[in-house]
DNA sequence: TATGATATGCTCAAATGGAGCATAATTAGG
DNA sequence: CCTAATTATGCTCCATTTGAGCATATCATA
């Protein structure tokens, strides 16, 4: 039995929120993934992995969670004699450590049409023309190649779904309307980065976006007392979505989530906000629970 | 830049329904599962797998999905001079292929505490039993380990929750409850498996009885037409649960899921099942939406 | 033809979720 | 001091979903 070989290394997607802006941290100028060699010392990946972050930055990560392992060839960065195993990780930082440094780039920038705050952006009217192109190119795969695409951009009647931010790329890339495709399509569509980091990031985006549907994830962007708004800002942020501010208070009210701290913030110039912290204990007892996000179609 | 060398591995958690058992493939008599070298000739992971657990086997796998890389310390199988790099997949197979040949064990055989049709599991009592002297014999950290039980065992208020069976195990094999733990605890919490293969087949099943729920998997399961009780009893197999019938058929229908054969089955002494078969097309109209669980408390 | 068994249709109440109105507590500007 | 603007917060209403169970349909078999 022959044994495989492969050169392996980590990549990390580490995630912060800062002016209610999605961060990811970056290295060469925004174009690409911090990332480092899988070094044998740890015991494990993780504990690894948050040594090196660690010494890179000086964030601590707060939850880190592991992505995906890409190993695939075509990944052009391949070593001669041998493969590379990319393990990539995501990892949230508080958002006062990780604040507005070099080296933090909004991930909207890399994903502009994956931003539905201010309503649908329009670079959306351009993808779907240029998706419809590619699927009649091909007659043959020409219904299924509209199907897909009406539905991963949501106009099969199902509406916008933010969690399939990935499969959203995937059929960017396989349309040939990403520069990384290949094929020197304009780079309109949104930045790219160096090999399929792109890739990886929309992994991340999308494991964050669901898990934070069931899981209190959230908690772990934040400072440690922050207003209910705050809150919300923060999780419209990573979905892209603007929440029902009502419903969103009763729900995370109603989870026992958090709980007041007595204090309050009077920043913004209307009736000062009830400061309130996250309850740790929650961690233990319920796991799951989550925080469900009450949309608003405004 | 060191580079980390590393063997590489493919791992796969093969699950197959018969006979309303959930089963997995294993290697030497149920002790392991099957694992084969990270082939290089491959352009992905994915292909390779697929390839080789074709030869392996005589089935073809339809739904395939990476679960987790495993590359910690302490994992038992290192070789000398590099650590083991193993990437497990999840791969589900048609019914009727992986019928009940050698090397398809019950999954309930490795984790009987996971079974809950029959009601709850008489040695659910010893376990939390075991828990409870485990969690007093640590008097710093008992109030923690106590509530961190109670919640993965359901006995918090919150009920037994099927997902958590990868929790479950964790906290075994922490409270050294597990062979595999070391510390030769006897072996009636389910049967063993080599290195952390049990620890793997758990991961498959949490991320398999998840997934049921948000996504059309159960399908790749089932033969191709079959009665609508028959799909119930697939999903309570993986569940470890019983569903509310009436409730089950209405959540099936309603989102088109299926469609009728126009043929019935008369099989089991009763008024004949219309026979179904799975709708293809909702896998590109609609990866989401998904099939909830409607529990029964029988 | 009665009985037992399963399939299938339907009802009802409780829980959940989406939307918006009403009120409270501030700051800023006359 | 008074008013407008702004944000926070409490509460209601209604449509939908979900959990549970009753009733009827259609078969095999005795």
């Amino acid at each position: 039995m022959t044994i495989g070989f492969a050169h392996a290394e980590l990549i990390a997607v580490l995630v912060a929120v800062t002016g209610d802006e999605p961060r990811v941290m970056t290295i060469r100028s925004g174009n690409a993934l911090p990332s480092g060699p899988f070094e044998m010392g740890h015991r494990t990946l993780q504990s690894g992995l948050r040594e090196w972050v660690q010494e890179q930055t000086e964030h601590p990560v707060g939850y880190l969670e592991q992505l995906y392992t890409f190993a695939d060839r075509d990944r052009n960065n391949d070593i001669p004699g041998g493969r590379t195993i990319s393990i990539s990780y995501l990892g949230l930082v508080n958002e006062q450590s990780g604040a507005g440094r070099p080296g933090w780039h909004g991930w909207y920038e890399y994903f502009p049409w994956e931003d539905h705050r201010q309503g649908r952006p329009v670079v959306l009217d351009e993808i779907m023309a240029r998706l419809r192109s590619w699927a009649d190119a091909d007659p043959a795969r020409r219904d299924h190649r509209h199907r897909r695409a009406d539905f991963t951009f949501g106009l099969d009647g199902g509406g916008w779904n933010e969690d399939l931010a990935l499969q959203r790329y995937e059929l960017l890339y396989e349309a040939g309307l990403v520069s990384e495709a290949g094929c020197g399509a304009e780079a309109n569509l949104g930045r790219a980065m160096f090999a399929d980091h792109r890739r990886i990031l929309a992994t991340g985006i999308a494991r964050l976006r669901a898990k934070i549907k069931y899981r209190p994830v959230v908690f772990e962007l934040m400072p440690e007392s922050f207003t209910l708004l705050r809150l919300q800002r923060t999780i419209e942020a990573l979905a892209g979505l603007t929440l029902h501010k009502q419903n969103f208070r009763r729900l995370i009210e109603q989870q026992d989530l958090v709980e007041e701290t007595g204090g309050t913030e009077s920043e913004t110039g209307g009736r000062p906000a009830k400061l309130f912290r996250f309850r740790y204990t929650v961690l233990e007892e319920r796991a799951l629970a989550g925080t469900k996000l009450p949309l608003s179609r405004n």
